[in-house]
DNA sequence: CTGCATTTTGACCAAGTAGTCAAGTTTTTG
DNA sequence: CAAAAACTTGACTACTTGGTCAAAATGCAG
């Protein structure tokens, strides 16, 4: 959109054309697929640029580096994929709180596989590109969410639970479905596919982990 | 390449010799450290020969292709694998059970995290190596069990529960430990490494997920 | 239309890696 | 102990793959 720079000035910091802004679009596309699949070393230049529909040159005129490709996938992905987190209230109704993250979660988890698989795997693999995130960024905000939730177990709203386990367990149940689909296709077959399956997933996820914690006196 | 007829006997299907045994070990000990890091195509063998602490093509002689090293590790990790799940005993309690079921796969993430991840890592990238042991040999054992719990709900024992996901929840809970341990150390920082941080990880699983399912009235 | 900037690609290179081979060394066995 | 079998490895091959480059094609402002 800034079109400015004038013509002949120095090296201009940065201009998005149209077609920039296309191709990188089917890269990053193209790669989510991809490395989500294979893994980082599992994928090929050439795999993603022909998913692509480009020669692998041309690729590598918008992206220098495979790495590259890769961290601003990652990057992009996962400010979105937490967002959920961070949007547990503190003023509202725990329970409800914890159902609607809850329920979010598998939302993602169904209509967003890959970014779940893409970073499952960074992380298995020792999260070598992102531990700068996970500290700088997760953990900050796992901690307030945490302390939101200790609140409410002091409050007597929620039986005693530690929070953190509570929020892995939450994300170790709803992401399952996406890393380990294949697992959960070869034990529960067609069911998977059939509409409804996402819900009943839903509510019996809810109903362990919700009842869980439901405070008992 | 006539091998000698002079014996009386015919070739002998297969013996293993002293040597064999040490060093089909070293490899595959190595093999897991490897492929539980890297993933397959992450690791070289060259790797896992040096940290067997033997030329490449010393272990070649063992395992002459790359996969084989592999496949015999994923199928002599899995059926160790999974042998808790075997040992839940329809006719005893079954929270009881469960308890024991949870504690174990804890256990065992915290003691074997590398049998974990090089799992986790097979099913992520689609379990090409395996699809054919989770129809033929997972599926049959979790119907069995999921049978079990079902009537265990049936009878009034247990809350009224999806028997395959509570499965899917305790295996996704307690795994997380193990394969997302770095995203876990990221935000629980030192505690991690602390004596009864198992304990204490233990305790949490186990009071949400039996309070979960305890039945109700 | 013209000329410059942007985009595209075929051909190529260097590094890395799975797997081979033939020739040596060690272990077993009769 | 000597021959056979089992084991070990340096050197090598074939192939994959990340990345380069120079030149051609295309887009676009004046």
């Amino acid at each position: 959109m800034a079109r400015a720079e004038s013509k002949k000035l120095k090296e201009a910091p940065e201009k998005t054309t149209r077609i920039q802004e296309i191709n990188r679009r089917l890269i990053l596309d193209a790669a989510l697929d991809v490395f989500s699949t294979y893994g980082f070393r599992g994928t090929t230049i050439d795999q993603i640029a022909e998913r692509a529909g480009m020669s692998k040159p041309n690729l590598l005129y918008y992206f220098p580096r495979k790495q590259n490709i890769y961290v601003t996938l990652l990057e992009e992905t996962l400010t979105e994929w937490l967002a959920p987190l961070a949007e547990i209230d503190a003023e509202g109704d725990p329970i409800e709180q914890l159902r609607k993250y809850i329920t979010l979660k598998i939302n993602m988890s169904e209509t967003h596989p890959e970014a779940s698989r893409l970073f499952a795997n960074e992380v298995l693999h020792g999260a070598p590109a992102i531990s700068d995130f996970l500290t700088k960024y997760l953990k900050p905000l796992v901690d307030e969410k945490a302390g939101v939730i200790r609140r409410w177990v002091g409050e007597g709203k929620l039986a005693p639970v530690d929070p953190y386990h509570l929020i892995f367990m939450i994300w170790a149940t709803t992401q399952h479905y996406a890393d380990f689909d294949v697992q959960v296709r070869a034990i529960m077959g067609s069911q998977v596919g059939r509409p409804g399956f996402k819900e009943q997933t839903a509510q019996a996820v809810l109903s362990i982990i919700l009842n869980g914690i439901r405070p008992r006196n």
